[in-house]
Formats: C-alpha cells, structure tokens, sequence
DNA sequence: CCCAAATAGTTACACGGTCAAACTATCAAG
DNA sequence: CTTGATAGTTTGACCGTGTAACTATTTGGG
C-alpha cells in the first residue's frame, strides 16, 4: 500500500515536470515566432538571455551544449542570430580562442516583455504557499535536476 | 525584505525547472541518439510511448501538438516512425478522419530500459522526502503548469 | 435528405538548418 | 620550440519542416 502509493506519487511528480518541459518548449516556441525565429534559434537566444540577465556571457561551446548542437551548426546559428541583429560575438580576451556571445538590449527588452506577465502570475500562484514549502520544493527540484544531469553525463 | 527575499526564491524555483526542463532535452536526444532517431523523431515517439504506457494512443493532431510540429510535418515524421518499425498508424472507427499513433513493443521496452534506471534513482532520492510535502510540491508542479499552459494559449 | 463548412490527415516541393569533415587559430605542457 | 589539445569557422550534402493544395470524413442547418 504504502509502496505503491509512494510510486503514484513520484509518477504524478515525475509527470509533472514532463508537463512543464513540454509548456517551457511550447513558450520558447512562441517567443520565437514573434521575433520570426526557428525553433533552436529561439531556444539558443533565451540560453543567451537568460545568461546574461545573471551577470553570465555564454561562450559557444557551452551554448552547443544547452542546445545540442554541434559546434558547426552552433556557429552557424550564432551567425544567423548575429546577422539579425540581436546578438554580436566577442573574442574572449584570456583566451583568444573563446568567443562569448552577448545579446542586444532590445531583444532582452523582447524577452521581458514575453516572459514577465508570466513571471508574475507564476509570482502569484507561488506566493500562496508557506516560504518553507517553497525551499523544500527548491531543494527537491534540484536534487532531481542534479540526478538527471549525472544519469545524462553516464550515458554519453 | 521579504519581498526581496521571496523574490530570489521564486527565481531559483523557476530557474530550477528551466534546468529540469534542459535535463529532460538532453536525455530525450540521448535515447534518440541510442535508435539512430533525429530529436523531433525521438520526442515524438518518447511522447507516443509516454501515453501508451498510461493506457491512452495519441491522435495524430494531439502529438503534433506535443512536439510542435505542424499536421504536414507530423504526418512524415510519423512515416519515417513508421518505416523504421517503431510505430504504426491506425486508423479510428468512431471517428475515420482521426489516426491514432502505436508503438511497438520492443521500442516501449528500449525506452523502459533508458528510463527505468533513471527513474529508480529518482525515486530514491524523492523517498527520503515526506509524503506530504511531495504532494505539496505535485501540487504547486500543477499549477505552476497549469498556468504556463494557460498563458501560452493566450499567446496563439 | 442534401449541401456547405469544418475537421483530420496526406502529398509534393522548395528552403534552409544541421552534421561531419577539414580547416585555422590559440593555448598548454614537456 | 614543438606537439597535442582545445575553440571555433567553413563547406557541402542530406533531409526535416512549413506551406499549399489536396482527399476523406463529419457535423450542422435548412
């Protein structure tokens, strides 16, 4: 009894999460689409967004590996979004052979505009639940993300 | 203060699930990579086996809708499925203008056993987690889906 | 009952994103 | 200094995808 409805359960978690990586796919897909971009170019452009709104610029490298690219088609793709105009390239100057990419002002104002009336509903749900709640369910999501990522990182 | 301080919660939760959402895009490739499946190819047929292991067979339309692929697109990808042995398509009888997608049973244990390792590792760390508190957090899960749902369906 | 509109899926074609391989530039270690 | 490793670029071929046109089926109204 216990056992299976502790594996009810942890389906039912498990599920929702899938839930959610399939509603963050549909979203990264409509912000593409409003600024006229495939699919894994708006993927890539949120990855770079996202660095950057935490004081983070992504080198190429470690943008093909949040995107599954190659290094070709992420260089490829990084001149697409750059002959767009969202973003430019900059040599790294440590290390000559880095390039960091860093997206333009205007498309992080696009990406707020998108993403913040989102933020704060989801700011509006979240605030019902106790604080405590709120940390142990932080710490639970990244107990699972860390699980996973090493399972990925076994299986390559 | 506690403004701030939810804030910054609210930011690592929803960055959280961004990472879970990354993880789940990287193994999704990865069991792709194992059947020689493109990544649409493999988040198709992960998406056709999910349901079918709940008892449900995905429409056509409802798995384009899933992997966000348009009904042109989705048709093909369901016929390359389908010539590699994967899937096949059938057709409904309450319905003859509805297609329903099937996998085969050695494709479903492929998948089971990718995931299955996955998934026991994941149950233990959730076991060590109270039963309350895990259908605490299955509960904000939802409604933190529910409501990205619902805001990208106001965006199409 | 019939017809028109709506719905679900199929087909064909052109475009372009991606991989793989070869390459250039740079760094690190011996 | 040389060699091997690392980061990114370029090129060409392949094939996945969107679009548009189409076929088949269902539904609703007159």
């Amino acid at each position: 009894m216990a056992v299976s409805g502790f594996d009810a359960q942890r389906d039912r978690l498990l599920e929702g999460l899938h839930g959610h990586a399939l509603a963050y796919s549909e979203l990264g897909r409509q912000f593409g689409a409003a600024l006229g971009l495939h699919v894994t170019e708006a993927n890539a452009l949120i990855e770079i967004l996202g660095a950057q709104d935490r004081g983070l610029a992504l080198t190429q490298s470690a943008l093909a590996q949040r995107v599954g690219l190659t290094a070709g088609a992420t260089s490829s793709l990084i001149s697409r979004l750059e002959a767009a105009g969202h973003i430019r390239r900059v040599r790294d100057t440590t290390d000559r052979r880095v390039v960091t990419v860093h997206a333009n002002a205007s498309v992080d104002a696009r990406l707020h505009e998108f993403f913040d009336p989102l933020v704060e509903r989801l700011s509006a749900v979240l605030s019902r639940y106790p604080p405590d709640l709120l940390a142990e369910c932080d710490r639970l999501l990244t107990e699972v993300g860390a699980t996973m990522n090493d399972y990925s990182r076994e299986q390559r």
